[in-house]
DNA sequence: CAGTATCCCAAGCGATACTG
DNA sequence: CAGTATCGCTTGGGATACTG
């Protein structure tokens, strides 16, 4: 299944879930933003089947999300570990977007875990801005248009 | 498979893939941001099966992101369409993070589509941003750390 | 139009065994 | 440890036909 050839409407949307892929993608993806880092690991925390985890992490590789690092710590056999790349570090916004939303709405208002602004101790949110700061509160706020790559649907 | 069980980390984060379900559901989300709200529309939107549109649509009511509102147009038979819910709402800086990423990475540079601030015209992005204003550009700025509603990890 | 029901096929999964 | 290979099995998909 092609899954850009729909509605150039808003097909970046559709592109970006490409990469997401499935469930295990995404919580691979919040693993390494977590600091986990090696196959073993991630396994161990998501329960994942091997096979699965293998695609997975190959897929993300193959996408540029994430880059297979080799190291090798003194005395021990050489290992390699899972790092997130620029392009794969520019997802973060999707995934604390996630997280707000499961805090707000799916965690009985107790979030499980915080992410913080070093220089503030703050929380740390996914929120709508406008290239000149407004903050963007409600959706009567904003308005669809066609961009520089937008093609005419056909039919 | 229950896609709450795994690691409370971050687990806001499963619980909000597990509302987004698969790629079909994002995209049904996305056609209802964009005001396509009719079964029919959305299925040539999209080019998806009624079946597995009627499921996603039921999956996406039953977990109170969208309800069905029934109108009807003078002379018209009765129909009805897909609207958000306010909590369906709050998925907006999800799927706004996700059109960025797409615009950035996946689209040569020419987004297809644009959001923009009425007010001002200027185009609405996904940021990251701490509770006492500060943008957050670097992961090296963030820290995580437990919530309130924390569990400690089996094993 | 907006679904529901059935069918059949393909993809995806975990479990297991194996490899460097 | 970090995979690869194989294997049934289940799930999920589109197509089609049917219903209010």
């Amino acid at each position: 299944m092609d899954w850009n050839r729909y509605d150039a409407g808003a097909c970046s949307v559709s592109r970006t879930v490409g990469i997401l892929g499935d469930r295990w993608t995404v919580l691979v993806l919040r693993e390494v933003f977590n600091g986990v880092r090696r196959f073993g690991e991630i396994q161990e925390h998501l329960g994942v089947s091997k096979s699965v985890l293998t695609q997975r992490l190959q897929q993300l590789v193959d996408d540029g999300v994430l880059e297979r690092q080799p190291y090798q710590e003194p005395g021990d056999r050489a290992r390699h570990e899972y790092r997130l790349t620029d392009r794969g570090r520019d997802l973060r916004p999707v995934l604390v977007a996630m997280m707000d939303f499961g805090d707000r709405h799916l965690s009985g208002g107790e979030p499980p875990v915080r992410l913080l602004h070093r220089d503030c101790g703050q929380q740390v949110h996914a929120q709508l801005v406008c290239d000149c700061g407004h903050r963007v509160e409600t959706g009567r706020e904003v308005a669809i248009a066609p961009g520089p790559g937008a093609e005419p649907l056909a039919g």
